[in-house]
DNA sequence: TCCATAATTCTATAATTATCGAATCATCGA
DNA sequence: TCGATGATTCGATAATTATAGAATTATGGA
């Protein structure tokens, strides 16, 4: 990850509704969320969500999947991996004190690696 | 660590210079840098950076102490833990998967468990 | 094909944030 | 107390980002 897509993640976290919608998404797993869901469960407009779901795609945080006349959003966990890895890196003079969080989906247990 | 102080941490860090700086200051360890040294370093103008490191400040993530006439900004790993650790909390459904770098500075070793 | 549902894109407006030179403040040494 | 150094605050301008209603696109069922 590099400087340019580490600013675009941390300013698509950096709002409100993002952030409510992102963290909704990471607590979901990989089922992941319908838009309209989203919306009404961070409170609101489907044109404002739809307008943030797209910042937040853009940043390769979430992920979008039509299933039938809904689309589902789910949670990148690699990327939020990196984005904890970037902003971690040579902590604390080189030690490498700890690597942060390479959240792998537990739901879909061992089945890649990735 | 609430929405809001997650917030302003995350928009703090959404901009290149102070993530540059931010970055800088999560390198040099506890003894942190002078303003000066920062601004030349990112390639900011020194009133730039002023404004930047006090956003930084002000999000709780960097720390300043006076040493006769320069500020020594210095990172505070405490902060940024927790903002992993809000990111990631309950992720993947409640399993806690990961929690996250609690990135204790290792060149006062074991001085204090804070 | 027509209607209803789910969601996005368009558009205009409001609000926030970044930039950086000039002026000011704080500290130190002579 | 004066001059020099390190850094912040002020202020005016430029640029970016958020908001949400109305219009549009995509899908599925009768």
């Amino acid at each position: 990850m590099d400087s340019t897509t580490t600013i675009r993640a941390l300013a698509a976290l950096a709002q409100e509704h993002r952030l409510a919608a992102f963290r909704l998404l990471v607590q979901a797993g990989e089922a992941g969320l319908p838009a309209g869901a989203i919306a009404e469960a961070v409170g609101a407009p489907a044109s404002s969500m739809s307008f943030h779901l797209a910042q937040l795609t853009h940043a390769g945080l979430i992920r979008q999947k039509r299933q039938s006349r809904s689309l589902i959003y789910s949670a990148d966990y690699a990327a939020m991996g990196g984005l904890m890895a970037y902003l971690t890196e040579n902590c604390c003079g080189g030690q490498s004190c700890a690597p942060a969080a390479s959240c792998e989906t537990p739901n879909k247990t061992e089945r890649n690696a990735a």
